[in-house]
DNA sequence: AGTTATACTCGGACGC
DNA sequence: TGCGTCCGAGTATAAC
């Protein structure tokens, strides 16, 4: 699943090999994968070269002048320059540019989304306008994070799945940061005291880095643009260890449900509650 | 207003 | 072999 430091990591790559093509066509393959703003036409993007690639959020964005492509890959989707023949089928749409070669857009359950967009209206049209602080922005420190929690209530993996306040932290991360920081998901975020909620932020930047300088965690779709794995899903302390030993304290980790999604955690490192110390 | 619950997207995996 | 049910990430919407 695709979180900030896999998006991170094709967006990289994308600078990298696609900045300052020129596309020469677009394919749309699956309808509804494809959303296209009043403001814009499919065609207009002929001939349009690609200033750069940048992230916000979850979300890619190739940008182009006065015209922006904006890509959710959701669960299971994969922007690469190659698709395996038994993927095929799950190709939805395909960037083909001037010197021939093709990006394609494949995604097994269609929750994924290409937005073509005009300047002006990208970001509510897809939804950017409401995403929360950026966990690398320089005004995301302790205080900022004290900030958000102030006056909310709730668990805390389900503050940390809430795009709109923090953008970027998906399933594998909520639960790798609520093990980093020593906190049970289901702790009620109106209990953190000052010092938990900086080894909370802490967690998360750190939680965060280690992902995209590991290229991200392949563990179900995630692959880079030129179908290299990620390796981060090697350095995984709860998330897909149900049973498996904690590497802290060996106790074999437990698995719930948490804010609606199945939730990983060491039962004896991750405490419910807080003590006074 | 903010939090919680439910529905929705879709096709693979699983069980009978 | 076939069919029905469940599952999942993120989001939208409804309900509390």
């Amino acid at each position: 699943m695709p979180e900030l430091p896999e998006v991170e990591t094709i967006v990289r790559e994308l600078n990298q090999s696609v900045t300052g093509k020129s596309i020469e066509g677009f394919q749309v393959i699956n309808e509804s994968s494809v959303l296209i703003s009043a403001d814009t036409k499919l065609s207009e993007l002929e001939g349009q070269r690609i200033m750069s690639v940048s992230r916000r959020g979850k979300f890619i964005c190739i940008n182009l002048k006065g015209m922006k492509v904006v890509v959710h890959l959701r669960m299971t989707g994969r922007l690469t320059w190659e698709v395996e023949r038994d993927r095929r089928r799950y190709v939805r749409a395909v960037i083909i540019f001037s010197d021939r070669t093709k990006l394609y857009f494949s995604d097994v359950r269609k929750f994924g989304k290409i937005w073509i967009t005009g300047k002006n209206d990208y970001d509510k049209f897809t939804g950017i306008s409401k995403l929360g602080v950026e966990p690398f922005d320089n005004g995301f420190s302790a205080e900022n994070l004290a900030d958000l929690l102030k006056g909310r209530k709730g668990g805390l993996k389900a503050f940390l799945l809430k795009q709109d306040i923090i953008a970027g932290i998906g399933n594998i991360y909520a639960d790798e940061i609520c093990f980093d920081c020593g906190l049970h998901p289901d702790l009620r975020i109106e209990k953190l005291s000052g010092k938990k909620v900086a080894d909370l932020h802490k967690s998360i930047v750190k939680c965060l880095s280690l992902g995209i300088q590991n290229c991200g965690a392949s563990v179900s779709d995630f692959v880079g643009i030129n179908g290299n794995l990620g390796k981060q899903q090697n350095y995984l302390f709860v998330y897909g260890r149900k049973d498996d030993g904690c590497y802290l304290c060996k106790t074999p980790i437990s698995k719930c449900v948490s804010a609606g999604r199945g939730t990983h955690y060491c039962s004896k490192c991750q405490k419910l509650s807080i003590s006074m110390t």
